[in-house]
Parts: structure tokens; sequence; C-alpha cells
DNA sequence: TTGTACGCGTTATCAC
DNA sequence: GTGATAACGCGTACAA
């Protein structure tokens, strides 16, 4: 039992191999009673197409891009050189990548960026901005030109994206919730709770979800205020000295975003918190650094080659119109401690 | 700036294509001279050989063979469902397996299937059984017929493998140490480490792991002799009964290895055992829903999806003898609770 | 609708 | 040893 061909289908349909390129690929009319015998002919015979040889003999080549936020960012920066690592890799094969850095901040410079792709010399895209209204427009836009587009780490679920790449943030704030919970148990204390920005969905979501199963799990445990720092040195460093002296029942640190660094920073130059449980987002140059010293107890991550090799993986099945294997591409929320690390 | 071709290469050398083939494939005997310029005009223009069409050419099938322990285990039971699954997967185009049950506890056995392979119509093999002198044998055996070799989950370090996919046991013995010493920060007491059977190296590499990270880092905990109970679940209930009484400041149970389920059936059966801690390895039916029931706090675990997946890219590479795109396939050792369950 | 050249690397002939 | 040539596998695309 060998795989069937179209030369297989075209002898079993009686119908010439053109016919059978027609039938299967849609490309001109068909008179209806032999298109008919052709897909009969495949089900009969269980045709599968090979897209490798159909790669080859079309000179297929995908042209994707990543829409990323600009800016100092260490998950950025790890997502991009992921994407530099790809190339080398089969998944990457026949495909070329444009990236392209936005000021995500900025609604009016995203859509600018995303209006002026060169749809022409495009077959997918990966996203990752916030949603606002004029992004989910220049989406339409680009799905409107057939062009297939995945939410990269953030989901924007009312734009009509194809995918979404990426974790649960909900999901993720129960992790931490969890695992500070455990790390906790039988404690009474206070957690802090700080992110860089509460305008990313990203935070929003994982405060929920701390919240959520601290309330519901480990009523001994109480949360404070998020504290927003954006970019501010500063402003972390007085705030946990703020912290750490309106409360003494401080028991633990929840970075939930970006900024660790600065976060870490005004940890090192506080007294009075060598007991604290720490936990943080993203696997990181830094993140991981501290994770080996002991500054962090445990990470909450996402392994972003393989997030990208998905996006990349998704992007490529949606061109060639073909089934996502949803086991493969799942992208699951990591725990990292000092023994996991890799 | 195109992919060069072997035309481009004959070209590029002033030779003929024929030559290129020879030289490229070491097919016959080419004057020195002649593949020395080969050679530099594949550098010179950065030629990589087109696998898929290559595969094409040759009508390349891949026949590979998972040679796993008979008997129930649910571990083994998640990896035949992979491979099955993988099937279906671009990971495995052009690929067809074999998957042979041997009794893993009998090395006469296990050598006996090993041997009664057959050689001529394999290309790889990827074997999880414990290492033995018979199988180390048998393995040269298979490496000398040009079959590539790979470790499953138990690595085979002196048996000459082509490569281990699997976690590294001490690792995961130390993170499931960090783990309980973290969930029992400022505690006292001791912990009961159970097993199935410490003749796996496994188990072996996990209790190392275990006690080397808690006697450095959290001297308040002690652990207890480890218990095997070789399926006797009988034999489990009274230990977990004794130790419960012998041991009142008994914190936490962690399972090693395959067994969960005599495990938590014994737990249940059990009083007084509510507030204990406990830790297990592998993802499975059992230790799934008792995650979602609360009786575990967490699972260490390795996906055992991605593998398989790495397991078939691996020999798939070898065959091809192409570099192995390591960061793709490192396995992680992953901690999972309720809430980042998958 | 059909025929057939094409893309890529491989394989086999037959000549030099 | 080396070169020229053709056929092959698969799906595609353009001329007829």
């Amino acid at each position: 039992m060998v795989k069937p061909t179209v030369h297989d289908i075209a002898r079993e349909a009686g119908v010439s191999l053109s016919t059978v390129d027609r039938v299967l690929n849609g490309r001109a009319d068909v008179r209806p009673k032999n298109a008919e015998r052709v897909k009969a002919a495949v089900r009969k015979l269980g045709y599968v197409r090979d897209t490798n040889a159909a790669n080859l003999a079309k000179q297929r080549r995908y042209k994707f891009a990543f829409v990323l936020p600009e800016g100092p960012n260490h998950l950025v920066e790890t997502i991009v050189a992921a994407i530099h690592e790809a190339t080398w890799a089969q998944v990457a094969d026949r495909t070329e990548f444009r990236i392209l850095s936005v000021n995500a901040a900025d609604p009016h410079a995203v859509v600018d960026n995303l209006n002026a792709l060169d749809l022409s010399s495009l077959d997918g895209v990966a996203i990752m901005v916030p949603e606002t209204p004029q992004v989910r427009d220049a989406i339409a836009h680009i799905k409107s030109a057939g062009i297939y587009v995945v939410a990269l780490v953030s989901d924007l679920p009312n734009s009509g994206c194809d995918y979404f790449a990426g974790i649960d943030n909900f999901s993720a704030g129960k992790t931490a919730g969890a695992l500070l919970g455990k790390f906790l148990r039988n404690e009474t204390g206070s957690i802090l709770v700080v992110t860089n920005s509460m305008v990313a969905r990203d935070s929003i979501e994982r405060r929920f979800g701390l919240d959520e199963v601290l309330s519901r799990e480990f009523p001994l445990l109480k949360t404070l205020p998020t504290i927003e720092f954006h970019d501010d040195a500063e402003r972390i460093r007085e705030t946990l000295g703020h912290a750490v002296g309106a409360n003494p029942d401080l028991k633990a640190v929840y970075s939930m975003g970006s900024g660790n660094t600065v976060m870490l920073d005004a940890l090192r130059a506080q007294s009075g918190v060598e007991d604290l449980i720490v936990i943080a987002h993203d696997l990181t140059a830094v993140t991981r650094q501290a994770l080996l010293d002991g500054e962090l107890d445990a990470i909450i991550a996402q392994n972003v080659g393989h997030l990208v090799r998905s996006a990349i993986r998704v992007l490529r099945a949606k061109c060639d119109g073909a089934d996502i294997y949803e086991a493969q591409e799942k992208i699951r929320i990591e725990i990292i401690m000092r023994e996991n690390l890799y």
C-alpha cells in the first residue's frame, strides 16, 4: 500500500493530470461530472498532498513578518534571538522573516507600521502589540488581503486573528498565586504586586488570576494594590521601601511583567527583605541570573523558542490550508526554579 | 541571493554534475584536486542540500522502532499514544514506526527482542530499558549494522548511543527537593520517599538529587529511607501507615517513579495525612486527576509528546547526517500544579 | 481540457 | 576518473 499520487487519481478518475490539479486547487471550472469523479477517486484512494513536493514544484517561499514592541525589553530580545535561531532550523525551511519594531505604547504608530507592510509580498504576520480599536482595524485590513495573522504573547481576542500563540495569562497569574500560597502555607502576611504598567492586558489578567487563587485557597495571604512604576527605577525603590515599612508582615513580592531589572535592583538596595519570597515572569538573562543567585524563588515563563517556532508552524499550516497539530503548539506555563533551569 | 543548487556547484567548481554528486555522496573515487574544488565551491556558495528534494528523489522512507517496557505503566501508555499521535504530524512525514514491548525487568528477554529486530529494514531505534551489560552488547550489535540508537527516558551512558532524549533525573530530584523545601520553609519534619523499585537508575538519581538539595539548603527537613513497594498495594499501605505512626513530624511524601496509582490509593485509605505535601513524577491520567482533586500538590514531569517528537527528529537528523537543533530538542523538567496543568 | 516542461537531488548509462 | 545525458519522484504551471 503506497501513497497515491495525483497520477493515480487521474488514472482512477479517467481524466488528465491537469484536471485533477484544477479540482484539487480550485483553479478553474471543471465539468461537475469530472470534478465529482476526481473527488471520488481522492476519497477512494485516500490521497493526501505531499506538501514538500508541492513546495518544490512551486518554488514556494513563505514570507512572514514579526511585529514586536521596540525599546529595551528583555522578553522581546529573547524573541528576536529565537527568530534568528529558528532561521537555521527545519521549521524555517523555505521561510523568510522580516522583523518590525513598533512603539507599542502609541496606537497610531503601531497602526502606521502595520499599514506600511507590503501586503503583496507577505504570507503571514505574527503580532505582539496591545489590542486597540485602531489595531483591530489594521488587522482587518491585513486579513482582507488574504494574509494570515497570529497574535503573539498577548492575545487579540477581538481582532479576528487566525491564532493566538502564547499562554493564558489568567492561568499564569493563578499559577503564581498557587505557588505563593504553597510557599507560604500556614503563614499570614501580605504580598506586594508590582508591574511596569497595568495598561497591558497581560498584567490585568495575571492580577485577576492571582487574586482568584489567593482569596479562594489561601485566605491568610493578603495582596496589596498593584504598583505600577513605568520604567521609573526611583519610584520602585521608594515604593518598595515604603511597602516594607508599612507592612511588617510583608512576605512576598510578585513581579507581574516587564521591568524585572529595576525591581531586582530595588530589592538589592533594600534592607530587611532577605526572607521575602520573590516570583517574577519571563526567563531572560536577568531573571536567569537572579534565579541562580537565589534572588528569585521561581519564575513563571513561556518557552520563547517554542513560542516562535509554534507561530511559524501555525502560519505555515494556515498558508498550506493544513491542520494545526494542537498538542504540539500548546504553549505551556512553565515554573522554573534554579534546579530545573534550562 | 537564492539558494545554490548542485548545478551551481558544478559550474563554480568547473566540473560536471556527476562529479559533484560523487563528492557530495562519496560514491566513487574522485581526483583529490577535483574533490577539493567541489568542496571549496560548496563552502563559497554556502550550498546546503535540500533534504526534501533529496528525499523525494530517493523515495526515502525512514523506518524507526520504539522499544518500550511492557506491562501496566501509565508513562509508557502515554508514550505509545504520543507515537500514534505523531504519525499524523509533520515530524513523522515519510516515517514509519514499529513498537516493541519488552519485559524490561528481564535482561535476557530484552536482549532477545533487540536481537530479533530486522536490522536490514531499520534506520533507527529509540530504546527505553534499563542498562545492563547484555543490553550494551545488543546495542553495539545494532550500531554496528549502521543503525542509529537513541536512549529514551532512561539514559544508557555506557552503550554508545547516538543521543539521549529525556531529562536529567538528578536535576529532577533536585527540583523535587527544592519544591518540597520551599513548600515547607521554616518547618521541621520528615519526608517519606517512595518508589516502585530502586533498580531503575532513574529512581537512584532522583533520590541523590533530592538529598543533595535538602541537606544543603533545607537542613530542617529529614528524608526517610526510600521505600520500594514492587507493585504491591498491600505493602505500600502498611508502610504508609507505619510511617505516619512512627513519624509524627511527617510533612511530605515524594513518589519518585512509577506506581503512583497504588501510592495515591494508600494515601486515600490513610487517615491523618490531609496536611501532607505530596509530590509525584509523570503526568498521566492518574496523576492529572489527583492534581485536580488536590491530592497532589505538584508533579515533576517531562512533556511526553515533545519527548517522542524529539526522538523522531533526532533519529531523522542522524539519518540525514544533519545537525541537531539542541535548543529545540532539550527536554525540560516541568513543574505542574493544578493551575498550569495542560 | 490536455500535454509537457519545470523545480531539486538522485541514480544509472554510456561515453571519453 | 570524468563527463554528458536522461529518467525519476511529486505537484505545479503554462502552452497548446
